[in-house]
DNA sequence: GCCAACGTTGGC
DNA sequence: GCCAACGTTGGC
């Protein structure tokens, strides 16, 4: 019963289109109703209860509902990054989407970020399996190019311990870190760079984009329209 | 807690 | 490399 619980939950998450790994972990059986957890991909879990004077496909249900919450709850951010070489005290600064594809398992802390809010919104509101979009700026065409996802929530930027890195802040120490960052994953890069200035004469339908307001922001969030518009974007 | 001075970001 | 916009600092 449970295997076929399983072939279900798999089979709908499939036709869905959801890019999602579904885990099940062991029933505890605990008198006349037990547990399970189902992992979405990266960390994100959720209980449901399964009652056994239930059905099957209420079990199935209950359990999509709560995942459906996880999708709903998914976040979208804009991360800006320096592709071009740019040397602070000694140490090139550069970090482009190559450069993300190209660390072990795709996988690199998000260091050097210095300011509150960028810091806010990377300390308190990225969740693993947020979706990132991955800017160039400061660089000849600057743009969005390509995709990333969050994949360690918060911790201290130990960057700004060290007096002879770039990054150094000599009013953080490891007793009260005041600069955090999160690990971000490579997810892919986009066909083409979809370029600031080409989202800057979609005004109509990015208007209240914050990319487009306030252009400073190393950090963003952004709207789930504004995500899945940037992505029809490049395949135009 | 205001705000002038200063420093940084990042498009151009 | 310029410089507008904006974020931060620190004197009062």
């Amino acid at each position: 019963m449970q295997k076929n619980l399983h072939k279900n939950m798999s089979k709908i998450v499939k036709s869905q289109g959801l890019n999602l790994q579904v885990e099940f972990s062991s029933v505890n059986e605990q008198n006349d109703k037990s547990t399970e957890s189902v992992k979405l991909k990266g960390k994100r879990t959720s209980e449901y209860e399964i009652h056994p004077m239930l059905d099957k496909r209420t079990k199935v249900i209950n359990s999509l509902e709560s995942m459906n919450e996880q999708i709903e709850n998914l976040q979208y951010w804009l991360m800006k990054a320096e592709p071009d070489s740019r040397i602070v005290k000694g140490k090139d600064v550069k970090f482009s989407i190559n450069d993300l594809a190209d660390m072990p398992d795709g996988v690199s802390q998000w260091d050097g970020v210095r300011n509150y809010e960028a810091r806010n919104i990377m300390k308190d509101k990225m969740k693993i399996g947020d979706k990132v979009l991955f800017y160039h700026s400061n660089c000849k065409t600057p743009g969005i190019a390509g995709l990333a996802e969050i994949v360690k929530e918060a911790y201290p930027d130990y960057t700004a311990f060290d007096e002879f890195h770039p990054y150094y802040d000599p009013k953080s120490n490891k007793d009260n870190p005041r600069w955090f960052m999160v690990d971000v994953k490579f997810v892919r890069k986009f066909k083409r760079l979809i370029t600031l200035k080409e989202l800057q004469t979609h005004r109509d339908k990015l208007k209240d984009m914050t990319l487009l307001s306030r252009g400073r922001l190393s950090i963003q969030p952004v709207k789930k329209e504004h995500y899945r518009f940037i992505l029809e974007l490049e395949n135009q």
